[in-house]
DNA sequence: CTGAAAGCGCTTACAG
DNA sequence: CTGAAAGCGCTTACAG
């Protein structure tokens, strides 16, 4: 009934019913904004709430309610800028919500996502954002999509049944192949990116289609896959350099990949966009190319609220 | 806490008590890795667990046991990469425990600082890490700390009661300054940044301090202030080069003000280190300067660990 | 080592 | 429009 101000005591609903002099449901409904509470009312218990300085527990309400109003984001690597504005894309569109994000960084390894995977499940999240890491079992996804609304991006599974939001990496990768081929390459490397991502063999296509097109044959020798960092487009590229017949230009697996190939060639004494064509993927610098990065990812917190009601 | 309509009931602690024959304390405990349990017991239950697909609900938990095994982690700027390496670092140092991160971007502005953490208030986290945006009051950061353990990075408030993780801004300034110094440099201006920052004082600070041991006044007119973006350092650049007795060397607040400074330089017809000396602040690219990124955030998970018991 | 009972802080029918 | 009661899925004393 007395409100305890000396002790540390967490304040919690019951209390302010009691301070307000109603019952919990009636508090409950202030909370929840409903329109069935009369005016006065609710301004009383407002009242009380900010006395009190009440504190919503939306984990006690989440488990009544089966619903916990969070969402995952597991991505590959945070620290790729591509992420980070995915990241604040994602954010951005929870603003407007109550959602709140659980963040996950896999560095693309099977064992780190799995082990994010079980952590986020135990928070009952109501849905997950997923940037499937490279060898990622239909199997597992399938079993997690049993519990919570998931919703894959950047890299899909060959399971149409699971949602998936991305940028048409085939077209991107033809448009950026053009670009490399109205400038006069025509030995062209694919440069970076792990080899079995939807990712990489959709932008692949993409490259391959446009040089035939062109009535170019892509020698697969200049496929040359590499890990997802700067250091994987570097030594991409140096070897590329080294080769009898070397290419003049590369379409990079994405921006960070590009940043690398340009540092090893600027290793090289060779000057990016100069004497070698080097065009990224990811919209970090090249958004004009296709579409915007933050298309992507405005779609995805209204994608993921159709799929999470 | 899915609404899934096709499938069945969510199983709980009590379906797999049933089923292994046993009470829901001794599954609990099995699932507390309990050595109190028989062997035979836990073998059992566990095994009820693995054919049920049985999910453990934290947020239950976490009503019973008043603490939710998360932490909250708020950033000014996702996408700077100073803070995405922080957040990989944070990340990595949850891994080992069962601690999940929530995670909020408030670029900068104290109107979404103030929404995520009232949101994140209501999941109630063991513990927040925050970097306070400009105009950050006391009072907010004291009421918070009534609620849950507080550590502040990055930039401090006037209160030595708060906990604070960073760097040692003023030593890291001081060096990088004898750094333009030592290159021949008279006229440094310091570039970028939110002057009413922890930080940003503190880096000043020391770039003051050790201009004055050289025997050099700082031209006040030379601190650039602007936003801590590439454009704010492009912009701030320019404008010096436009002054009648303009720098011949910048001290960026961080990494990517001095991205925006060379891309400025550039567009000037300067070229960076070259005629004119730039140095960043931040460890992304000039670690060895002083403390490695890392460390500091390696700091942060034990710290909080410390502080959130 | 295992079980029965109480309760964490909410929401949800259901009455009035 | 407001209140009394039940219960979400766990953990925590407390017995045995």
């Amino acid at each position: 009934m007395t409100p305890d101000t000396s002790s540390p005591k967490t304040i919690t609903l019951n209390q302010v019913a009691a301070d307000a002099g109603v019952s919990r449901s009636t508090v409950s409904l202030v909370l929840r904004n409903s329109p069935l509470v009369a005016d006065d009312t609710r301004a009383q218990v407002q009242a009380s709430i900010k006395r009190l300085g009440y504190v919503y527990n939306r984990g006690a309400a989440s488990l009544r309610s089966q619903h916990s109003n969070t969402i995952g984001l597991i991505v590959t690597d945070i620290t790729n800028p591509f992420f980070a504005e995915l990241t604040v894309g994602v954010e951005g569109g929870l603003e407007e919500s109550r959602y709140t994000a659980l963040l996950g960084n896999t560095s693309d390894t099977i064992q780190k996502q799995s082990l994010l995977l079980e952590r986020m499940q135990e928070h009952w999240p109501d849905g997950i954002l997923l940037c499937p890491t490279d060898g990622t079992s239909l199997a597992q996804v399938r079993r997690l999509q049993r519990q919570t609304a998931l919703v894959l991006f950047v890299r899909y599974l060959p399971d149409l049944e699971i949602d998936y939001v991305g940028a048409d990496n085939v077209r991107g990768a033809e448009q950026a192949t053009a670009h490399l081929l109205a400038h006069g390459h025509r030995r062209i490397a694919f440069a970076g990116g792990p080899a079995t991502s939807s990712a990489w063999r959709d932008r692949v296509q993409g490259f391959t289609a446009q040089m035939q097109q062109a009535g170019l044959a892509v020698d697969e020798s200049l496929l040359a896959v590499g890990s997802v960092t700067r250091e994987g487009g570097r030594s991409a590229i140096l070897e590329l350099l080294g080769r009898e017949n070397p290419p003049t230009a590369a379409l990079c697996y994405n921006d960070v990949v590009a940043f690398g190939v340009m540092l090893g060639l600027q290793a090289a004494g060779r000057t990016p966009g100069k004497d070698f064509g080097v065009i990224g993927f990811d919209d970090i610098t090249e958004a004009e190319l296709w579409r915007p990065t933050l298309t992507t990812v405005a779609l995805q917190p209204r994608h993921l609220g159709e799929v999470a009601t």
